[in-house]
DNA sequence: GGGCAGTTCGTGAACGTTCACGGGAGCGTT
DNA sequence: AACGCTCCCGTGAACGTTCACGAACTGCCC
C-alpha cells in the first residue's frame, strides 16, 4: 500500500531528515543565513540537490509577505501599441522588484471575462485594457486595485491613465490646413458604437478652422493593418476628393498608407496621412508616418507606478494624464 | 497601543467573526460550494465586501496545488520576433490554464542574472532565451524545468526548441542564384564572437553552388533596425559590387532595406535582400521582405508545451525542431 | 571550577486557507 | 417514538515555510 503512491512533494523536512538536521537549519543553509556551520551547510545543500528539493513558493510567500505581482491585461500583444505599453510596464515593474503576469485576451470579451475571473486569485493589482463595464470589472475584481489605461474611469473605484491628445490633434490639423488640405477624412476605430474621443478632437479642430466635415468622410476601421487599408478603400471610393486622412491610430494609418500605395497614390503628394500613437513602427514604413505621438512606454510605466501607490495604500485611486504631441515626418 | 498598529491583513477569520459563522462557512460562500444556506451565504458575502476581504493566494495555493505558473524570459519584448514568440507562449499557456510571468532582460547579462535569481522562487518552469552558459543556468535554477528556445542544449538537463533553417536557406540561395546573383553578402549577428549557425548554412548553400564567398562580405550587425542599416553601409562601402544580401534575421534585413533605399538603391533591382524569421513586420515594409520564415508563434507555444511535459513528469528533457522555409515576396 | 560570551542548532508557533469528518436540527416515515 | 435522511454548519488537521526563542556546546578568563 505504501509502495507506489502519489509522488508526494519533497519538503524541507525530507531534506532535514536526509541531512540529519532540523528544518530550521535547512532553511538557514538555503537562504544564506548566519548561525550555521560551514560543513553542515554544505551537507544540507548536497542533500537538497540530491533529493531535488525545491521550496514551495506558496509556503514561503505565506510567511514572509514580500513579493508582489501585478497582472497586465492587453487585448493583443501582437499589436505594436500594446507591445510598447507592455514593455514600459515590465520595466517599471522590474525597477520595483515586482513580477508581471501577462494576459492576452485576443480582443475577445469572453476571454477577457475568463481572465478577470482567474486573475483575482493570482495578483496583487491589475493593470491594462478592458472592454467591460465598470460594474462588471468591480464585481469581478473584488477588493483588488485596478488601473485602467487609455480609459477614464467614471467611478473612484478605479485609477485611470488617460490620454489627452486634443492639443496634438489640433497641431496636426493646423499643419494639414497650412499645407492646403481642406477635404480631410478620418478613419475611426470600430470597437464601440459611439465615435471615439479622438474623432471629437478631430471635429473640434476642424471646426476651429471653420472647415465643415462631411459625415461620410468619417469611416470606421478594424484595428489592424488590413482594417486600415480596407477603411481607406471604402473612404476613397465614396469620397475620391479627399486629400488627407487622420487615423484613429498608427496601425490603421499604416494600413491606409499601404492601401494608398496600392491605389497608386503618392504620399503625401496625393494623399497625406496622419496617425496617432507615435509607434516606433511608424519610422519603418515608407514614407515615414507623421503621427500625434504619445509616450507609449510611459503609459505602461505610469500604470504600474499608480498600481504601486494603490497597493501600498499610499493613495486613493486617481487619474493621470499623458499628453500627445505632433511628430512631423514624411507622410504629411 | 491597540489603537493604530500595523494595518494587519483582513483574514477569513475576520469575515467569519463579522458574519457570525465559521471559517469553513466563509470558504464555502466564497467558492460557490454547496452545503450552505442562501441567506447566510449572502450575509457572508456582504461581510467580506464590507471588510474588503481578499483571500491570500499563498495560503490558497499552499493547500490546493492547482495553479501552475511559467516564467518567460526574453531579451527584448520590443523586438517583434520575441513579441511573436511571447504571443505564442501566452496562447499555449492560456489553453492550459497556466499563468505566464514575463521578464525582459533588456539584452543585458546582469539583468538576466538578476532575473534568474528571483525567477526560481516564483515559477514552476522557465522558458525562453538565455545568454549564459548551461552551467550558470543549472546553478541558478535548481531543480526547475527549463526550456531553451532557439538554442540547442548540450546537456540533458535542459529541453530545447531548436530551429532548422538549413533547407530554407538553401532554397533562398538557390533562388538568388537562379536570378543571376553571385556576389552575395551576409549580415550576421554580433552577439557572440563565433559566426552563427545561419552563416554556416549560408556558406554551405553557397558552396553547393560552387560560389566562393569572400570573407569581407560577411559583416556583423547589431540586432536592431539601425544595426542592420549600419552593417549594410559598411558592407557596401567595402564591397560595392554586392548584388544581394542574406541577413541573420528580419530585423536586420529591414534595416538593410531602409539603408539601401537611402543609398538610392532599388530593391530588388539593384540589391536583393533576404531575411530570416518571416516576421509579420516583413509584409509592412516596402518592398515586402522575402524571408526564410519559421512559425515564430509555434516556437513559443512548443516551448510551453514542452514545459508542461516536464512539470507533469510525463517526459525527460528533449529536443524539438522547428523548420524554416522560404517565403518569397518582393525584396528578392 | 565557575562564570561568561559566542557559536550552532532545534522546538513551538505562526502565516491563511481548504479538506475530512462529525454533529445538530428539521422533517418525514413506519 | 424511534429511525433515517437531508441540509447546514463547525472543529481539528494539514499544506510547507520562516520567525522568535531557548538550549547545548565550546572556549576562554579569572
Amino acid at each position: 500500500m505504501s509502495s507506489s503512491t502519489e509522488p508526494r512533494r519533497v519538503t524541507i523536512h525530507d531534506v532535514a531528515r536526509s541531512a540529519g538536521v532540523s528544518r530550521q537549519t535547512v532553511s538557514r543553509a538555503l537562504n544564506d543565513k548566519a548561525e550555521i556551520d560551514g560543513s553542515t551547510k554544505q551537507r544540507v545543500l548536497d542533500a537538497a540537490r540530491e533529493l531535488g528539493y525545491r521550496p514551495s513558493r506558496f509556503a514561503r510567500g505565506l510567511v514572509r509577505q514580500d513579493t508582489t505581482t501585478v497582472g497586465l491585461v492587453v487585448p493583443d500583444l501582437l499589436n505594436p501599441f500594446f507591445t510598447e505599453v507592455a514593455s514600459g510596464a515590465l520595466e517599471a515593474a522590474r525597477s520595483r522588484g515586482w513580477h508581471v503576469v501577462v494576459y492576452d485576451t485576443a480582443d475577445d470579451l469572453d476571454q477577457e471575462l475568463a481572465t478577470l475571473q482567474v486573475i483575482g486569485a493570482q495578483v496583487d493589482a491589475v493593470v491594462g485594457y478592458f472592454s467591460r463595464s465598470e460594474e462588471d470589472l468591480d464585481r469581478l475584481t473584488p477588493g483588488i486595485p485596478v488601473v485602467l489605461i487609455g480609459r477614464e474611469p467614471r467611478t473612484p473605484r478605479f485609477s485611470g491613465i488617460g490620454i489627452d491628445g486634443e492639443e496634438g490633434v489640433r497641431e496636426a490639423i493646423s499643419h494639414l490646413v497650412s499645407r492646403g488640405h481642406r477635404r480631410i477624412g478620418m478613419l475611426d476605430h470600430d470597437r464601440r458604437p459611439e465615435p471615439s474621443i479622438r474623432q471629437q478632437w478631430f471635429l473640434r479642430a476642424m471646426a476651429e478652422h471653420g472647415i465643415p466635415v462631411h459625415p461620410g468622410r468619417l469611416t470606421r476601421a478594424a484595428q489592424t493593418i488590413d482594417g486600415g487599408g480596407a477603411a481607406l478603400a471604402t473612404l476613397l471610393s465614396a469620397h475620391p476628393d479627399v486629400t488627407a486622412v487622420f487615423a484613429f491610430n498608427d496601425v490603421i494609418a499604416i494600413g491606409a498608407l499601404r492601401e494608398a500605395r496600392r491605389f497608386g497614390l503618392r504620399v503625401p503628394a496625393d494623399l497625406a496621412v496622419v496617425g496617432f500613437d507615435g509607434l516606433a513602427l511608424g519610422t519603418l514604413v515608407e514614407p515615414e508616418l507623421t503621427s500625434v505621438a504619445l509616450d507609449t512606454r510611459s503609459l505602461g510605466a505610469l500604470a504600474v507606478e499608480e498600481a504601486a501607490r494603490l497597493v501600498t495604500g499610499a493613495a486613493e485611486p486617481g487619474r493621470l494624464i499623458v499628453r500627445a504631441a505632433l511628430h512631423l515626418r514624411e507622410s504629411a
